[in-house]
DNA sequence: AAGTGGTCTAGACCACCCA
DNA sequence: GGGTGGTCTAGACCACTTC
């Protein structure tokens, strides 16, 4: 295994075995057709001179991933990919760009407000304290895809009103506040869009939207947004795999 | 630990290590306050008499599962309760008994079909093969909750329209002809009800639903069913914890 | 019966957090 | 600097699939 393990003057990715491992194998698999065999474990680690667990932390990523399955007593196998996409936690500027569209955001409002219950209540903070509120327009490929309502504590986001607000806001987050969520609980409803959102849309009054409420938590649970999303029905579904309960 | 690793006559669930001490862990963490330390690797290592990367394994799916949260470092704490609910491959009975409400089934359709084009090519089958179709509205408390349209490939099915099919579904393709979903890929987006659809769900004409394409693969991914699920949006939403990339 | 993935061990060193 | 989780090793046995 090349041993590139190094550290530049930057925290850079630093690579485990595992991972590279994992990278390499994953190269080697999307190239290859759905139920062709992957070398044994044993195979595997012998080639790349790691031991055998290592490439069992690889295969595990990569099985978590839909990108193998393993049959016991049988082998490891190429998935088929139909999607094979797990949900995982990104920005609308992300999300889009893995669709292979533009993003870009309008604007709407933005300013300090009381949290009120319910994202007081999300945000573990009272609901008398305040709370930076942005809306925002968000468009794919110059034409609308969502509204944004965000919500975060006053308290942690010091000055954030006053700040470029068109772009990427988790980007914002983590380099002006050190805020990066690492995970966040979603809440998908389908509903009637009122006037005023299917106005700004561009979509017929009373068309359907899709809904999607998150709170995001940093790496200690602690919350640091509390996000309404309502997208476009026409322009806008989710996509992912979910597996049985290992449980 | 306590040595219960032995089996019945039955292939009754067999208990790894790491299993039962997940089990263990999971009931201790449950009673705990968030963010209470849990005891070092090495001391459960040492406390339950096995070695510290069976622990490793038991906390790592505690990690995935969202009940505990690790820092490198520091220690590994119990998580925040707020939803913690990852999203898994659930029938609609489980779904519904999740939710504490009492699921129930009218069938309106079952018949043999030609898959279609969609169809056939998610079955992965030819557009003219023969595909068996049921439809159900399902209840949840005695009322309306969703309109279910299940496509499976005739040629594994046989006799499957004659079954009673008030039921769990998943239940009887399990036991009666071995078909066993471990994984699907579903796609989820909001829709307008057509009259149709709104009279059966009991709901006025125009509001919106929401609709869950599943297709439900073995272990092996190997096609079985292919199902279009429209709930009612006003009684129906889907949580679920999402989680930052490792890559 | 041979070979596969699944589990488990005992030990080691590293990167990181915190007092 | 001491203790934590993160990684890695070399070896072993088991459960299961396949021939």
């Amino acid at each position: 295994m090349a041993s590139t393990r190094k550290r530049g003057g930057k925290p850079v990715a630093p690579q485990a075995k595992h991972e590279e491992l994992r990278r390499a194998l994953l190269a080697e698999v999307t190239d290859m057709q759905p139920h062709t065999p992957l070398p044994t474990e044993r195979d595997i680690a012998a080639r790349h001179a790691v031991s055998r667990n290592t490439v069992r932390q690889a295969l595990n990523a990569l099985e978590a991933a839909g990108s193998v399955y393993r049959v016991q007593g049988a082998g490891t196998f190429v998935a088929s990919r139909v999607i094979s996409k797990s949900l995982s936690l990104t920005s609308f500027t992300e999300d889009m760009r893995a669709r292979d569209l533009r993003p870009e955001s309008r604007l709407l409002t933005a300013g300090v407000v009381r949290a009120g219950t319910r994202v007081a209540e999300d945000l573990g903070i009272e609901p008398d304290a305040e709370v930076v509120r942005i809306t925002r327009l968000r468009l794919a490929d110059g034409s609308p895809m969502c509204l944004e309502n965000v919500h975060l504590p006053a308290a942690r986001v010091p000055g954030l009103a006053e700040e470029d607000l068109t772009g990427s806001l988790y980007d914002l987050l983590a380099e002006r506040y050190r805020l990066e969520a690492h995970a966040a609980e979603q809440i998908v409803r389908a509903v009637d869009l009122d006037d005023t959102e299917s106005a700004l849309l561009g979509v017929p009054p009373g068309t359907s939207g899709l809904r999607v409420y998150r709170v995001g938590l940093d790496r200690r649970d602690s919350p640091i947004e509390a996000t309404t999303t309502t997208y476009r029905a026409d322009r806008y579904d989710i996509r992912f795999t979910v597996r049985r309960n290992q449980s």
